[in-house]
DNA sequence: CAATGTTGCTCAACCGATAGAGCATCCTTG
DNA sequence: CAAGGATGCTCTATCGGTTGAGCAACATTG
């Protein structure tokens, strides 16, 4: 089958020409023992009565070297890499750059490793990204916005590695997300506030973008509805449009809409900012574009976006309460399934 | 396959309690070597002349019992960790974050694992995490936007790991960087002319946004300039504001300026998006900004911000040429510093 | 039939860091 | 001054995979 498969790289792996300090070195050139050398680099020294004197010797040698610690050895020994994964869906948005950059300084904060890897909404290549982390030793893995978080679980507990949930939930394991429920069903109500404030006819809205099967599309749909209730309004399925997060799957969904018959509502409740794009472009392309004019809400924030436009909402959700959630949990050894649901906020009405 | 740690007090997240399945499971079950199973599980059976037979009983044994490689071991051994670094700035935009997406796939297609850590441009933060990846024995390190590079190089290089520099150049190491002179030149350009088409006088522009000591940012006021020679303006200092990338230092350095009794000019180079937020912040806040009116130029690319927005030009840089350039150097082995320059291209004008 | 080659597999020595056990000294204390 | 303890350090096995060397068994050749 797979013969030689190897180093697409062009084996461009020459030995280096500069060998690597160890701690065999830092020792022969320190005069003392490899172990009183990994203690003191360690720092386990006190706990192993090595003396300052020797400790502050080495130190000064390692740092003269250029010593660097490998982990890979380190790791293999201790059977605990320091290593934390992430796998995100996407980098094309605040949200999850923000997910990414806090993740980030939260594991540093505890002397772990981040490895974050995007996977761009691709089943497959989850399960690829998970096994791969796994294979690099992580010592807890959390899946964000995947598409079958139980399914990641389930490989890292054959493997006995933690897992967690962010931001879409599983039942294997703990998961943080927004309230994307209450969310959308503020969010659907301002936007039907807004109409009824500019004086315009109270209708039921457009909702686009998503994936109708997904946890967050489902709860969001469910809190448009509710709202929609809630004013006595119908929010029939035909206007529900969840045909993927891609901007050109909105225009098109939006285009055979139309191609329908049927009229534009006057309010559109927007999945993502992803999703947005491909909203605002088919409205601008079809004359139906009007900073001053257009009702737009969207389930996701973007301050650039906020502070462009006039009339649209954002739903920004609490990426630091998630973030502070999700490590309270890796602090806490937790591992049992339970849903930690976090409330969003608006941001900005232009 | 039950619960989790055995002891709830204490250390949570101790030792595993699934024992992961190593070489030496596999070969006990398969009636083999761990020498044999190594082999096959690493794809250099046929070199090492085991049946076809051995080959898959242990491939399949294997898929059953749900191994998965050590790859701490692996490359400690082999001397090559097959891992990849690449520091970033942010994930606030979507150029890092294509960037970061591209790279991540280019990487995989070439069996590489990638590590991406972003160090907010942070120059402490940027040598800590250049420390870390070359003590998780990353074979190659891509330092993007950093503050510093040839500092990186230097860790690199005492630690005999290859380094690379993208979106910003160094003088130690291999550069792939895009034409910023260029492409603020051709954009300045841009928006004078959008000046000249509505009717209004010419006159010199304000440039917002970046560091006045860092490369592009240099490049950009130098092709900003050469732009109003062109036009037969001048481009005094004083409307150049790099006062720093975040929003707020826009939103300061631009209500300074008013402060200081001049006139805001008729147009806005702004040097990315996260500045530019800050910039629409302030003449929004300030009655000074129309969509129609605004004469603003962005070096940076958002498709939302510009299908937002109706005379706001943007230059994209070409990330998926600067991807490629980058990794046909880290294929061939190319070391040896040098700079290459890609062309910028404009995208929307609203 | 001996010499040589090929096939299929295993042995043992690593890679670098770490932890338990052990071993001299030196210091107390009765 | 011997027993007991503290101090300061080293020895050695080990984590899991990989690799050069080596060894039977069988096939081929002159």
């Amino acid at each position: 089958m797979n013969g030689n498969s190897r180093d697409a790289a062009g084996n461009t792996a020459r030995r280096p020409n500069v060998r690597r300090k160890t701690i065999y070195d830092v020792a022969r050139l320190a005069g003392a023992s490899p172990t009183a050398v990994s203690a003191v680099l360690n720092g386990s020294w006190r706990k192993r009565r090595i003396s300052e004197a020797l400790a502050e010797r080495i130190l000064k040698i390692a740092e003269d070297e250029g010593y660097s610690r490998n982990m890979q050895a380190s790791a293999l020994r201790r059977e605990r890499s320091h290593l934390i994964g992430m796998l995100v869906p996407k980098y094309d948005n605040r949200y999850f750059g923000a997910i990414a950059e806090g993740f980030e300084a939260m594991a540093r904060a505890r002397d772990l490793f981040p490895i974050i890897t995007c996977t761009l909404r691709d089943p497959r290549l989850e399960l690829e990204a998970a096994r791969a982390m796994i294979a690099h030793q992580v010592d807890c893995l959390v899946a964000c916005g995947a598409t079958d978080p139980d399914r990641i679980t389930r490989i890292c507990q054959a493997s006995g590695v933690r897992s967690l949930n962010l931001d879409l939930p599983g039942k294997l394991a703990p998961s943080v997300i927004s309230d994307n429920r209450g969310g959308a069903q503020a969010l659907t109500a301002a936007i039907l506030q807004g109409l009824r404030a500019a004086g315009k006819p109270l209708a039921p809205l457009l909702f686009v973008g998503g994936r109708a099967h997904d946890h967050n599309t489902a709860e969001r749909i469910a809190g448009f509805r509710a709202a929609h209730a809630d004013a006595g309004l119908a929010a029939p399925p035909e206007l529900t449009l969840a045909a993927g997060y891609a901007p050109e799957k909105a225009e098109a969904a939006i285009a055979a809409f139309v191609a329908g018959g049927r009229n534009l509502p006057p309010g559109v409740f927007v999945n993502s900012t992803i999703t947005l794009e491909g909203v605002v472009r088919w409205l601008k392309a079809n004359d139906a574009y009007d900073t001053r004019a257009a009702h737009l809400g969207c389930f996701d924030w973007d301050p650039l976006a906020s502070v462009l436009s006039e009339n649209l909402l954002m739903v920004r959700q609490d990426v630091p309460a998630m973030l502070a959630a999700l490590f309270a949990l890796i602090d806490s050894g937790e591992s049992r399934a339970a849903i930690i649901d976090l409330p969003t906020r608006f941001a900005g009405g232009g």
